[in-house]
DNA sequence: CTAGGTGCAAATAATTTGCAGAGGC
DNA sequence: GCCTCTGCAAATTATTTGCACCTAG
């Protein structure tokens, strides 16, 4: 057992005294992975301590799903089963209803239409379930892919996260490695070549990292995906990259580089905070920070560029649909006589 | 009872006799709405007929669920709930923890990525079960908005289905307007010209839809959203009109033409498929044969502009991230001296 | 005539509750 | 010492089943 489990002593914080039936159960439970329904519960309790009623792990659970330590999961079999909560706060399920097994999974997309959806029905959401039910590749084929247990979960759930940064920071180094070659302002090109350097690095750092999981599991690649993010399919800067090849000028590539690097921070922050494996955590909110950082640059340069020119433009659209095809030379041209 | 309930002679596709009792069952069921517990519909059906026993209406329930004529569907209370499954095929949930109402939605959104996650994983899904749990406005702030219940859940698709429409086929107006204006090529003006007149007729039919609808229900513009579609919010055309903008030239033009009208008439066949009001669904599955004639002359359209100009260009980007600068004007001077 | 449907009552199965006693604070 | 937890057994709740009988095809 590599993997930290949490601090026990911290998962109090719903009201009730300590009891040592209780602390054996929420020891029990929080050792397993995967979804137990209460009386499997009951049983792995009872090997260790015989004496425990029933009655109690039943109480001890709706304790700990009202102090937040456990959810109560129901897959339509007639009985709740419950999985500790702590591991990853809003994750999906797939269920079988062959093989009545279930594996999980990750999206961002998801969770952000979930969260859309109910703002616009003034619904403050408490939990998302989303469960598809069907038959699983095993079950169809007779074929099995390398499983994702509880054991390889973390692995995984790093190896995906870890893809998508890798993915950003290429488009990243492409993009302002783009956009440094089109800029024929001199201090503009030099804002560019950093950041085009410093995506480099963590870039570096990424693979490395990536290297290093793959040394951890010899299988890890050929695991099934458990992140899906379809806007960092190609990375988060690919889009702007795009852009970049119509034609912009400075400005506008300064103003696409703040909106990759917004979401980018972002990607960054949400997935390093889900992080069990503590050196990919580090790396993921470090460069959360970084990332920060450009942001703050690009906004910066962009606001001096715009006093340059003397023709402040707002920092954002007034239309979602403004038209303006502005050639790139004829502006630029204009920043090179200042 | 305005709304036509299915022809319940066509819901036996299961084996099964016929029977009284079970026809009861069933016509007492599918005249319901809402979600209904075994037991509700046993007591309902005892109003018409004292004399059915509580396991018939149980049997007869699985039997409509292998049938495909009901929907399981379970908000964790400890008993199941039914849903007549003829309505929508695929909807979501919000249930209220504090009310323990529920209320329904369709995403389109989040049903193509369902779709595109599953097949990632090899998952052949059967049925996808999205639900928001939490607190609903009415519970929060005591204010109750317009409900949807089960007679105006029509009319509310219907509305949603015709604004996405509506905004789509506005957004194409405007798209194959611009288009028309920066092609100098005269047949291919043309054939913008005549694309941008149908989309506007189309419009006129939608707008005139629109509001029969609202007649028919004063509170319909305040009832809130059931129909989710994010990708349509400014229209599908949106985007293509917003790269139109850039500087494209006339091959480009009919290439994101493309695009959209592919969207546009899967999404007319996607919904109008689900409209209950058959003057909707008409108006709906019209417009997708449309738009399909739309994209097949636009097709047309391309290869041979393609040809005239003697370049033939692949009908699809080679790379996601294909980086063309190419400027309108210079490619339509060719295309004039042709 | 016979497979399948039906009612009733009894059986299951998951979960909750009443109560007397044990244990933490 | 008080309040909460605990075990046991009994109660409750949703759903299924056994069986004798009925009915459609």
């Amino acid at each position: 057992m590599d993997r930290p489990l949490p601090d026990i002593e911290r998962l109090r914080p719903a009201g009730g005294k300590r009891s040592s039936k209780r602390d054996r159960i929420l020891s029990t439970f929080v050792r397993q992975e995967g979804h137990l329904s209460a009386d499997d519960l009951c049983d792995l309790v009872r090997k260790e301590d015989p004496g425990i009623g029933r009655a109690t792990v039943y109480r001890t659970l709706q304790w700990m799903v009202g102090a937040g330590i456990a959810r109560k999961v129901d897959f339509g079999e007639g009985r709740s089963r419950f999985e500790p909560s702590y591991r990853h706060p809003r994750h999906f399920h797939f269920v079988c209803n062959t093989c009545h097994r279930s594996s999980e999974f990750l999206s961002s997309d998801i969770e952000s239409f979930v969260e859309e959806i109910a703002l616009a029905r003034s619904f403050t959401p408490a939990q998302t379930v989303v469960q598809i039910t069907g038959t699983c590749e095993e079950c169809r084929t007779g074929r099995a892919s390398a499983p994702v247990d509880g054991a390889t979960t973390a692995l995984v759930f790093a190896r995906d996260a870890l893809r998508v940064a890798i993915a950003t920071e290429r488009s990243g180094l492409e993009f302002y490695t783009r956009a440094a070659g089109l800029t024929s302002d001199a201090r503009g090109r030099s804002v560019f070549q950093k950041l085009a350097g410093e995506e480099r690095e963590h870039l570096g750092t990424l693979e490395k990292r990536y290297a290093e999981l793959v040394a951890q599991d010899p299988l890890l690649e050929s695991r099934p995906t458990f992140l899906f993010f379809k806007g960092a399919a190609h990375g988060i800067f690919a889009e702007g990259t795009e852009t970049l090849g119509r034609g912009v000028d400075d400005q506008q590539a300064l103003l696409i580089g703040i909106k990759c690097e917004r979401r980018s921070h972002k990607f960054f922050k949400r997935y390093g905070e889900r992080f069990e494996d503590s050196e990919g955590k580090q790396i993921f909110l470090e460069f959360a920070d970084e990332e920060k950082v450009h942001l703050d640059l690009l906004i910066h340069e962009y606001r001096a560029l715009g006093e340059r020119l003397g023709s402040p433009k707002p920092a954002r659209r007034a239309h979602g649909k403004a038209h303006r095809p502005v050639h790139a030379r004829r502006r630029e041209s204009s920043a090179r006589t200042r």
